[in-house]
DNA sequence: ATTAATCTTGACCGTTCGGTCAGGTTTATT
DNA sequence: AATAAACCTGACCGAACGGTCAAGATTAAT
């Protein structure tokens, strides 16, 4: 039996956890980040993970008991990270400003936590096995009631007739692109990872085509 | 020593390689893309390959040497399928049909072809390890060409003034995206692939959206 | 008909994988 | 100070991996 739960079982303050524990963990979690985003969840080696972490190997078995677990934490993390960059859609009542901060708000995602956007795409690429459950619930819920704000507008007259699905699936495959793509990008731009100025450039103009596109700007 | 060549040093006209050997050749490279596409590289293995193929592990060697041989021809294969979809750009003089030839020949191919997509996705991902090269000489040559003419439609005042590689981006992110996050799609469309009318409808709001947004439309 | 080239394949090999475990060390509780 | 809980880790395990090989079967060349 592996099951021994024995170690939860303090008294009182232990419900908060121990701070060994806590930068373990953490430091494998982020450790994790970077090798399952480097070389995929089959490409990545506990070995690897623990080297990267500086622990050995055994000692993340103590925290995570096996790959999975800890592949799962990380898509949850991602999840997570995700959710919270969505709500900037309900910021503003406008359609203009509201897809704006969106765009941006993913844009910035897509920057700053580019590992995270490409764990998260390989997760889809092999056909989400893991994560279908959260896009079929969460993520479809979370889709439906944005269609339904993006018909409102379409209805009002804000912006022009369009299958809303559709203009998301093009905000999320453009944004992502810029981290997902990343090494294409540099391949493309003399070897060189776009500078904080292009990167700028490249937000400007994604939603500058996007709002145009839809009629929602000129 | 391992290189043998004495196999192929046969008479005139044995320049045509042999039936047996085209049949199998091909044979495996068809199941090394689904499983390629199906499992990613470390993922998948040549056994599984062997398996789909319908011949023992041991035939897979003798036409391919190694996994990552088969692999590499696998890739290539991909890419000339992509610069014969990309040369669909030069067909038009005018940017609005131009770009409409390009982004539905691409929208086409993500829909007849994704496991070849998700294959060039998931390279791209792990930092394209293997056709670095052919992304920095080939593909970098061919958008150079192409940015040159978007230049000239700018400067002719045909669309408006932006970046004619963030262009370029958009339009890869989108078209790929509906082969490589297929199964994302399907869980956001209750768990069906998308239609042929669904589809129809997502390459025409495609077209509509990018070519307005440039200001090429309207 | 004979020989040579090509093709086929089960059995095998060294390596690396995820995971286990016993036993020692450190930290928390009383 | 003593006991218990939590943490640590080198050594190890069976399974699966990519790849090899020798020996037989089939096909092509003469």
């Amino acid at each position: 039996m592996k099951s021994d739960f024995s170690k939860y079982k303090k008294t009182a303050k232990s419900v908060r956890k121990n701070q060994i524990r806590i930068n373990n963990e953490r430091r494998i979690l982020a450790a994790a980040v970077k090798i399952f985003a480097g070389y995929g969840y089959q490409g990545a080696t506990m070995r690897k993970i623990a080297e990267e972490a500086g622990l050995p190997k055994a000692n993340l078995h103590y925290y995570f008991q096996t790959k999975e677990q800890l592949y799962r934490q990380v898509l949850d993390g991602i999840f997570k990270d995700w959710l919270a960059a969505a709500n900037t859609f309900d910021e503003c009542e406008e359609p203009v400003e509201a897809l704006r901060g969106y765009i941006e708000t993913k844009m910035d995602l897509s920057r700053k936590r580019p590992l995270e956007s490409r764990i998260w795409a390989e997760e889809i690429l092999r056909g989400a096995p893991l994560i279908q459950d959260q896009l079929e619930q969460t993520l479809a819920a979370w889709l439906d009631t944005r269609v339904k704000r993006i018909t409102d507008w379409i209805n009002k007259g804000t912006i022009q007739a369009m299958n809303p699905r559709i203009l998301m699936y093009m905000i999320w495959a453009v944004t992502q692109h810029f981290a997902d793509f990343e090494s294409q990008i540099r391949a493309l731009n003399q070897q060189q990872n776009l500078s904080d100025e292009q990167f700028a450039e490249a937000k400007t103009q994604v939603v500058q085509t996007i709002l145009k596109g839809i009629g929602a700007l000129d």
